[in-house]
RNA sequence: GCGAAAGUGGCGGAAUUGGUAGACGCACUGGAUUUAGGUUCCAGCGCCGAAAGGCAUGUGGGUUCGAGUCCCUCCUUUCGCACCA
């Protein structure tokens, strides 16, 4: 054995050794229940990062104990190969965005395999292979033959300069990123999911989840099921002779049509019918809209900004009392959520309260609440609390005294009686999904647009709808809606002249089912029977930035599969675990032309404050000053990436995977800093050490009970039983390996200081080293495999099952517990293990520092915790 | 702005069910080994205090025999907000 650790020497030669078997190949049946933990797959961007070697990591640990405790495990891995990164490298060098993403799959494959994570390799897939996408395109037809597929206008951000559609990531500060262009809002048509018609199942079906609590709630949070009323504020006499769109007012949604009675205005989206009409004559009301529309389309930006409104002029009726209510355009209202319209309460709603003060519109309470003061000086958070109706007016006198339910159907039954349509309806936060992307590196949509036709499937037997892959873009449109050779077609239906869609898909199609084609790589069919048996995912793991979007896609994409008889599973993922991202400084500075560059952190030099705070930095290459944006998530646009290449060269894969599972745990959010390697292969250096020094002097048979042991070998072996114990929780339950690492540490440090070299000791030694060796296997494989067979010449660590408690091990005489007075740590009391309450009491209160604290006072009360504590009072 | 989390020594973190705050590491300090660097080993290491002891888990309150843990307030940071993936 050699008596120095060299990870570069065995960590390529145990991972060749698991490639000849096949180690990782995961059987389609077996007579072990199946476990199934897949990751999140990668983006294809150049290289793995640290966020990946935590998410592969953590899964690699988990398929190594599952397999252990008896399971077939599969731990797949796949490329979410196409996408917008791909494009915008293209564009800087001039390289099309297949070869550069092909390029960095191989380059990241042999990272994987350097890390030594047990992937099944024999079912990778990357979602931009034509076998893969084929089946894209097939399901979104299957999905139009059943209407949950539609289309309809979409708003998108519009770059007037490059004159192009840019992602939500390409506008910042309202401008576009390569041009600084200010960016304007722009309606195309575009193809959507019907995600809303299972807005209640996606709803309800969380309830069963083992999934994190904050997960689910943000998921319920964003679909957002409210109950509310539909009714219309009839065209005032002057407004209804302009309004030529055959309809007799303005529709409104409300979650609080109790609150009828304190509406004072109409607010109206700037592209609402009504608006558009108002401009007409109006110049000032025209620029306005004008100005509503520029901007872009991200909602943390709308809801932040001013909110501005400007009278249209035109007036609606108030349904009940028939006065004229003002309508105004609101930049805030936006025309893509319900009608485009609201209906104003100032005085219970407090945008619309601020709205109001801004442009002095009245104010009126309707709702009171006991005990409280109503002022129109100051908004009050209790102003938006149900309550009971009051001044509701010599029309509608009957719902004063009335509370929040009962005052919503006594408003409905007025409107319907006074022949107004009004009806109670179920409203989703959540919307539609719209899947149309104007961009080039995507699965492309199987439509063809015939003149005479209209939209038509491509046929099956047409599919896939082959993407070329020799194109370069270059930031002005979509290169497809350039290339005849894509476009230009033959319409399906009556063989003419017809041309084909350009837009692709958006990429959280190719990320909703992946999952389910692992089972079944190469199936001539979407998915097949191979997918039954591995369906559900056990264990998903991935990064907590996508507990919304991408979770919620492929629970709607499985749900529709399911209703089409594809898979059997309502929900594709039976558990979560969502890992904490990896940040680091992010660097950057605004370029010449208005767009921003970002520096990575290693290329620049910080500048801190008197607090020892970054406020600033330089650039090392030529000491110009770069801007500090704060901290923020591992990216590859903000190039604050940190590569583990290096690491893993310099350290070796092991000691790699035990820093960053030691580090935190894994839902925590991690500030990425290199300090702390240094000591993961101190300890696998010393763990190196002391298996050597055990096996030169002869292998033995390991411990097998307590029998006669010297004192510190049964506390030895408590130890070692406990940290079984403890570890195995840690693994399979509370999936935190930073406390089952530590947990072996102090199991080593324990073992470290045993001085016996006697038989027995040493058979001791035996059953610890193998132990802590299968132990901490599913985090460091390779060298946990040199030292196995070191340890079991002859045996292979693979076929190990966990290591086994042994209860005997865990008995214990005496215990000992703590000893408080007035909660206040005093002592320590020694007691036999089956010592009664009041012994324990009568021992603490002839305990020294009990006598001591206590100064002579009479003890109150004791309160004995069992195997804990006591505390006396006094 | 809205939704979801997090905040504990110089640093990463531990404390799993309301019961010994700081496990296990990193960094640092002193010592041993070494020609030196590195390695390895030993010891120390929250703050104040000579000690006894006191204080301490972002802030301020509350519940409790007992609070890092539960409740309320505020502050800061992170994630998401529908075209980044």
């Amino acid at each position: 054995m050699d008596p120095q650790y060299q990870p570069r020497r065995i960590e390529p030669e145990v991972q060749r050794e698991w490639a000849a078997t096949r180690a990782f190949v995961a059987p389609d049946s077996s007579p072990k229940p199946k476990y199934y933990c897949v990751s999140m797959l990668p983006y294809p961007s150049g290289k793995l990062h640290m966020g990946h070697v935590r998410n592969y990591t953590i899964n690699d640990a988990l398929y190594h104990y599952m397999r252990m405790k008896g399971w077939n495990v599969l731990m797949p891995m796949g490329w979410d190969a196409f996408g917008l990164p791909a494009e915008n490298a293209a564009m800087a060098n001039g390289v099309a965005p297949a070869k550069w993403t092909r390029e960095n799959i191989a380059y990241m494959k042999g990272q994987c395999q350097a890390m030594g994570w047990a992937i099944d390799w024999t079912r990778e897939v990357a979602t931009c292979s034509p076998s893969y996408y084929k089946w894209n395109q097939w399901f979104f037809l299957r999905l139009w033959e059943k209407g949950v597929v539609y289309k309809k206008t979409g708003v998108v951000n519009w770059d007037p300069a490059d004159q192009t559609v840019l992602a939500n990531e390409q506008v910042i500060d309202g401008r576009g990123w390569r041009t600084g262009a200010l960016v304007e809002k722009r309606e195309i048509p575009m193809w959507y999911m019907r995600i809303t018609q299972y807005a209640d199942e996606l709803l309800d079906s969380l309830d069963g989840l083992g999934w994190p609590e904050q997960v689910k709630q943000m998921q319920r949070n964003w679909i957002g099921r409210s109950y509310g009323v539909e009714f219309v504020l009839p065209y005032a006499p002057g407004t209804q002779a302009r309004m030529k769109d055959g309809k007799h007012g303005v529709k409104v949604f409300t979650t609080r049509a109790d609150t009828i009675m304190g509406i004072t205005f109409a607010a109206v989206a700037a592209e609402h019918p009504l608006a558009t009409e108002a401009a007409k004559d109006d110049p000032g009301l025209a620029a306005f809209i004008e100005e509503c529309k520029r901007g872009g389309v991200q909602e943390a930006e709308l809801a932040t900004m001013e909110k501005k409104g400007m009278p249209t002029g035109l007036d609606v009726l108030h349904p009940i009392t028939g006065e004229r209510v003002p309508v105004w355009v609101g930049n805030y209202v936006l025309m893509a959520y319900g009608e485009g319209a609201v209906m104003a309460v100032p005085g219970h709603d407090e945008r619309d309260f601020a709205f109001a003060k801004k442009y002095g519109l009245p104010i009126r309470q309707v709702i009171e609440v006991e005990g409280k003061e109503y002022s129109v000086d100051e908004w009050q958070p209790w102003y938006a609390d149900h309550g009971r109706n009051v001044d509701s007016g010599a029309r509608f006198a009957e719902l004063d005294g009335r509370e929040y339910d009962d005052a919503i159907d006594t408003v409905v039954a007025k409107l319907n009686a006074l022949g107004l349509p009004a009806a109670k309806r179920v409203q989703y936060r959540l919307r539609d999904w719209g899947i149309s992307r104007q961009r080039y590196w995507g699965t492309p949509i199987p439509i063809v647009v015939c003149p005479k036709c209209g939209d038509v499937a491509v046929p099956d037997e047409d599919l896939p709808v082959i993407l070329p892959e020799n194109l370069v873009p270059d930031g002005s449109g979509s290169p497809l809606a350039r290339d005849r050779a894509f476009y230009e077609c033959k319409c399906p239906m009556c063989g003419g002249a017809a041309k084909r869609d350009t837009d692709t898909m958006d990429t959280f199609v190719d990320s909703s089912w992946y999952f389910m084609r692992y089972a079944c790589p190469d199936a001539g069919t979407m998915v097949d029977p191979r997918a039954r048996y591995w369906m559900p995912v056990d264990l998903y793991i991935g990064g907590i930035e996508h507990a919304i979007l991408h979770l919620l896609y492929a629970r709607f994409w499985t749900k529709a599969m399911r209703d089409l008889g594809l898979v059997h599973v309502d929900e594709p993922f039976t558990n979560l675990l969502t890992q904490g991202m990896v940040l680091n400084h992010i660097f950057s500075r605004r370029n010449a032309k208005g767009g921003i560059e970002y520096f990575p952190p290693d290329e620049v030099q910080a500048v801190q404050d008197a607090e020892g705070r970054i406020c600033g930095a330089t650039l090392k290459g030529d000491g110009s000053a770069v801007d500090y944006e704060g901290i923020g998530t591992m990216s590859k646009s903000k190039r604050n990436g940190v590569d583990p290449q290096e690491m893993i060269e310099r350290y070796g894969a092991d000691t790699a995977r035990l820093y960053v599972m030691e580090a935190s745990p894994p839902t925590d959010t991690v500030l990425w800093s290199d300090k702390g390697v240094d000591g993961a292969l101190r300890f696998l250096r010393r763990l190196w050490k002391m298996v050597h020094e055990h096996v030169a002097a002869g292998v033995v048979a390991p411990c097998r009970g307590d029998g006669d042991l010297s004192s510190p070998l049964r506390e030895l072996r408590f130890k070692l039983h406990r940290t079984i114990e403890k570890v195995g929780d840690d693994y399979g339950r509370r999936l935190q390996f930073n406390t089952a690492i530590a947990a072996v540490r102090e199991l080593l440090n324990l073992y470290a200081d045993l001085q016996d070299r006697s038989p027995a000791a040493r058979a001791v030694a035996q059953e610890v080293l193998e132990a802590s060796i299968v132990l901490l296997s599913p985090v460091v494989p390779h060298i946990a495999t040199a030292l196995w067979r070191e340890l079991r010449p002859g045996t292979r660590l693979l076929d190990q099952p966990w290591p086994a408690v042994d209860p005997a091990a865990l008995v214990k005489d005496t215990i000992r517990l703590v000893v408080q007075v007035n909660g206040k740590l005093r002592g320590h009391l020694d007691v036999s293990a089956d010592a009664s309450r009041e012994e324990i009491e009568a021992a603490a209160l002839r305990h020294e520092a009990v006598i001591k604290f206590a100064g002579g006072r009479k003890p109150k009360k004791v309160v004995v915790v069992p195997g804990r504590l006591v505390n006396v009072v006094v």
